[in-house]
DNA sequence: CGTTAGTTTGACCTAATTCAAATACTGTGG
DNA sequence: CCACAGTATTTGAATTAGGTCAAACTAACG
């Protein structure tokens, strides 16, 4: 495992020093599906997406799974108010990460308040995506949910009307509270309503972006 | 409205002081049902709840509403990171509220370290608690989620025995993602299965706290 | 007390799930 | 480069958890 194996070169001093991710932290490459960290480790580093995708979850006694976030190249994960991760973090495709121990509570104190503001600033952020996550989950109907999501992927890569969508339907399924046969049928049918193509199984064109952002809510 | 009433009294400098109930702000009353500020409303206060309850929510087009969140005496609501309030807030029942003038990013940075220390952390445990709602939402059966509730209840009410719910069934219906019926229906079952007693209609005996615990998930 | 709103219960319905099978990918070795 | 094995996805049929509609019941309040 990578991380193992390269984790004890590393000493940064800061959350990337201020969060910049060219400064603090060594790179680390995973590959696709593999364990960056699990639920309930130790919280001993913060990560940034530098390319691929990255997936956070629960898992139920059960099984079930709950797909917490999509981190996509630039994106933070691994933040914790607590001594350890709350999720799991995988791969979704082959990427490379960025790594740096995490600040303490004291170190961030110590620390110039621009750091501590864009800690404040992501957890901010962090939060209002969950709060609309939350609604997606609650109110919403699985056509709006997939709608939601691709609105949301295409908005994340800047605007595309061509999506590379990296993860598999049973993630997509898992990250919208569906089955996998549910998010593929419900597919299926915008794609025969004219409003987006699936020219192969991970690219969607969003070729209706008007009545995809109707079908939200 | 006594927010427009009063408000203009107030010149509290900052979060309440280092987020400290007693320093800064003023106390407002709200009558049951009445709103404290609006979706979309500029975000110029932060809010405690001294004694009462309030709901944050957000509505749909077409009127499907999704609770929030609830805050009880002690919890904070309001807090935004952008220029405006993404929720609604109302008073569940008549209630007591410190308001306070917000920090601005940069006050925050002249502000000693351990008030914004305490806002990351305040951020940072209602981020934990949209993840826990997230998969409550995504993956929990309905009697799970009414299962989850009451312990929640439970453990901010101090770990009580007897819960004085002071939320209607549409208010639990609207957080849990479910319908009144059904919240009314799961109750009605665990009552009859003997987990919980339903003296009156705002108030819930735990008789049996470890089968609650084991249908949380 | 009578009125109104909130809650519970019943009967029926439907969106989404489950189970099952067909089809389409992906990667690998020959 | 192709054939094959294994996996992922799609589609179909049947089921069900939870929703909808409707009515009875209960509690709160002037």
């Amino acid at each position: 495992m990578p991380f193992d194996a390269e984790i004890s070169e590393f000493q940064a001093p800061a959350l990337f020093e201020g969060l910049d991710a060219d400064a603090g932290g060594i790179k680390i490459r995973y590959a696709r599906e593999e364990e960056i960290f699990g639920e309930g480790e130790p919280a001993e580093y913060v990560y940034q997406v530098l390319s691929g995708a990255v997936r956070t979850y629960r898992i139920l006694r059960d099984g079930r799974r709950q797909i917490d976030e999509f981190h996509f190249a630039g994106g933070y994960f691994g933040i914790e108010g607590g001594p350890d991760h709350r999720t799991t973090a995988e791969a979704i495709a082959d990427s490379t990460v960025l790594v740096a121990r995490r600040m303490t509570a004291s170190d961030l104190a110590d620390q110039r308040g621009d750091v501590a503001r864009q800690l404040l600033q992501l957890t901010m952020e962090g939060l209002q995506r969950r709060q609309d996550h939350v609604v997606l989950l609650g109110r919403k109907s699985a056509c709006e949910r997939v709608a939601s999501l691709l609105i949301d992927l295409a908005e994340r890569s800047g605007c595309q009307r061509t999506l590379d969508v990296p993860m598999s339907r049973q993630d997509m399924a898992d990250y919208l509270g569906l089955t996998i046969e549910t998010v593929s049928r419900t597919l299926s049918q915008l794609q025969a309503d004219g409003v987006i193509e699936i020219p192969t199984t991970r690219r969607i064109v969003l070729r209706d972006r008007a009545a995809l952002a109707e079908l939200v809510e």
